[in-house]
DNA sequence: GTGGTTCAATGGTCCAACCAATTTCTGCAC
DNA sequence: GTGCAGAAATTGGTTGGACCATTGAACCAC
């Protein structure tokens, strides 16, 4: 008793622009940074209004697809393509411990399962890349006393990158903003991320050695410190009420 | 209906629109369902035009917190809050078989720590919702010799939610797309799921027992049997070129 | 009740301006 | 020719008003 009448579509006009042009952004190739044609002309082209036209870009925009400079023009933020799937999430009261934690919890899932998976598929340029990464991170983990952040953040993507799976990178790199916002406000903790420095190395060697449960392992050992820390910023956190 | 919703100030208007409107759902506390002010009266409540609160209401319909429905009204549709965080993921290509491969390797990894995490958590009345889902659907099963596809993504979602952390439900819920434009054309491959069916209890009887490693394996075993299906129907998939 | 009809409310689209930020061009001083 | 300030053009942002398409409720005949 499979009732299949998906509703009948007559009037779609902004999703049609925003088909016709990924159509356009495919035919000219054209890749992050470059500017596309202004509102008007697309206006003028497509046989819709300006405001259509609007409503369209305001939709990429906000998926983080288009970025408008008014006076300049609009331009592409990333590669788009006629079948894109959009997935967007909304975190609510994103700036709270909680919050903090359930997004940590994402990042445990996906950083042991891409460890495992890097470890199965990475090859000789992708391992240099990581171990690259990670002398960076070291070097800067000993000259800036434990503030490697920037360099720790990046040593996380080329595993993710390496994992063959780039829905890996784009789920973490999205989180991004919120462990980076706290990142800079350790709550209080001092030494905040030093407990994790270790691991970052044991989990190259893991992933250099092809050993997909080594890697796990560590990966999820380093989400633990990081767990810890948090826990301890949260004790630190209960008195002062942050906005 | 009160008179809140003061009027804008600066720039960077339908922001401030949206965040005027934020306010707003949180003062009257309404939550998914209800209806928010129609835009002909957002607009002259805010003094702005009613170009401006289509452009906001754009926004927030791109991002899934809100639906609008031409002659009725716009509709919430999920919770939402002044300090929410967006990430709005796209991912390019998800047609093909390398990216619903890819999507189901997020899916094993969030599956197995879900599982885990609902063993740990879920309280009776979790449970008790999850083993509903989970009758409803071996009846399906039963009576539709097979066919439990929407039976089965409940269980799943139910899993998802009780594991106490909303963003697992939130990456999944986005992805449900893609895993149901496949499951509806199952590639030729006719007892499709067939092989997952068993693991559905054994997960939620490691669930019931908070047994968190148990469940973690019983759902690592359920995503290897999708795996194994959707390599069957890669192979079948080989000569013909859809869409 | 059932099935149409009417009608007001609401989102969707369009137009024609104007504003604000940016870029580009122009012309003068040197 | 060079450099730079100011004018002009370009472009996204906003406004107000108009009309269309869909929805849902009230109403009416049967």
């Amino acid at each position: 008793m499979t009732d299949l009448l998906p509703p009948i579509q007559t009037t779609a006009r902004d999703d049609a622009v925003l088909k016709a042009l990924a159509g356009f952004v495919r035919q000219e190739a054209l890749g992050p940074g470059e500017k596309l044609p202004t509102e008007r002309i697309l206006a003028e082209r497509l046989k819709v209004s300006r405001n259509t036209v609007r409503e369209a870009l305001t939709r990429w925009e906000g998926l983080g697809l288009v970025e408008r400079r008014q006076g300049s023009g609009t331009y592409l933020k990333a590669a788009v393509s006629p079948d894109m799937l959009h997935m967007p999430l909304t975190l609510a009261g994103g700036n709270d411990f909680a919050g903090l934690m359930a997004t940590l919890e994402i990042r445990r899932a996906l950083e042991a399962e891409a460890a495992a998976l890097c470890a199965i598929r990475a090859g000789k340029a992708e391992l240099a890349e990581i171990e690259r990464k990670l002398d960076l991170m070291e070097e800067a983990f000993q000259t800036r006393d434990g503030m490697s952040s920037e360099e720790d953040w990046e040593f996380h993507q080329a595993v993710f990158r390496a994992s063959g799976n780039p829905l890996f990178e784009q789920i973490i790199a999205a989180m991004y903003e919120m462990f980076h916002r706290f990142w800079e406000h350790p709550l209080g903790v001092r030494d905040f991320g030093h407990a994790s420095f270790p691991y970052h190395r044991t989990i190259f060697n893991c992933i250099a050695a092809h050993d997909p449960e080594g890697a796990r392992a560590e990966a999820l050992k380093l989400i633990a410190t990081v767990e810890d820390d948090l826990k301890r910023g949260a004790a630190n956190l209960k008195l002062s009420d942050r906005r």
